[in-house]
DNA sequence: CAGTATCCCAAGCGATACTG
DNA sequence: CAGTATCGCTTGGGATACTG
């Protein structure tokens, strides 16, 4: 099999890479799944421009990545929040993956760090072989084509 | 603690994002590692322009991700690869946590697998908390501010 | 409070031509 | 083969003002 043939857009990074692969989606996504889910927040927090968070914001919920949502608790004036849908939840990996790496590339000190809510220690993403084998994670691990990989067309 | 205050763009995120968040370069890591590394090879398979490419590699050699080296194969013409360092291949978590969910909820047949040299079965990233608990994935990991994490200067 | 509406700039990108 | 050099377009993004 040709390597080169595999069609380079239809693979799942790129479509994923689509709709979280820019400057501000991920931080966006960051900030909701640690409890800031405003849209005023977010734009201060973030320091984003107020347009381009909504752009950010109608996209991820077209995407069903985030959900919009009417809040309306006693003695308050009611407000709308933004909540991780379940298949934004699963995004979490990603966002544990580039913790872990800028961690430990791009810091001294983590300064952001993902914790289970149970017992307050520390989450790491293990990759684990399907035939039981943990991976250290030294070039074992390769990336082919699938099932539902596709060819270019060319004559 | 008021989260509000958290310098967001020192999060690990925000500079991993830097790196590797842009159109192009996830993909051009994904066909490195799986051993697509001549500046032709790059160009054609990805479709890429060639002044971006070159940008990005270029980009990529200065953060350490990749190493660009000579090749000479006997009876061939020398020429140059370009490979993922030790820090390059520690991404690789982001590409499987980008193809799980890439085709979990953008596909319905996987375009892409990831698999274990050894043996040849797939590969998953599995969060698991240090105390031992294995996470089922629904809301039990919660992104919190580490030792580095700074605050916005304010008045 | 939660956005839209404008305006403008800069970066990213594609296409193509050229070079050691 | 492995890039660099230009050019021009298009998009992303920042700043600001405005609205229900």
């Amino acid at each position: 099999m040709n390597w080169a043939d595999l069609d380079s857009g239809h693979c799942s990074i790129a479509r994923a890479a689509d709709i979280v692969g820019d400057r501000w989606t991920l931080l966006i996504l960051r900030d909701v799944s640690r409890g800031i889910r405003r849209f005023d927040e977010l734009s201060a927090h973030l320091g984003i421009a107020r347009n381009i968070l909504s752009a950010r914001l109608g996209a991820l919920v077209a995407n069903g990545v985030l959900e919009r949502m009417p809040y309306a608790e006693e003695g308050r004036r009611p407000h709308q929040e933004y909540v991780m849908t379940p298949r934004g939840a699963e995004l979490l990996p990603v966002l544990l993956a580039l913790i872990a790496w800028g961690d430990r590339h791009l810091s001294e000190e983590p300064p952001v760090r993902a914790v289970h809510n149970g017992c307050g220690h520390e989450v790491r993403l293990v990759p684990t072989c399907t035939a039981g084998h943990a991976l250290t994670g030294g070039g074992e691990v390769q990336i082919v084509p699938g099932p539902g990989a596709r060819r270019v067309d060319r004559e």
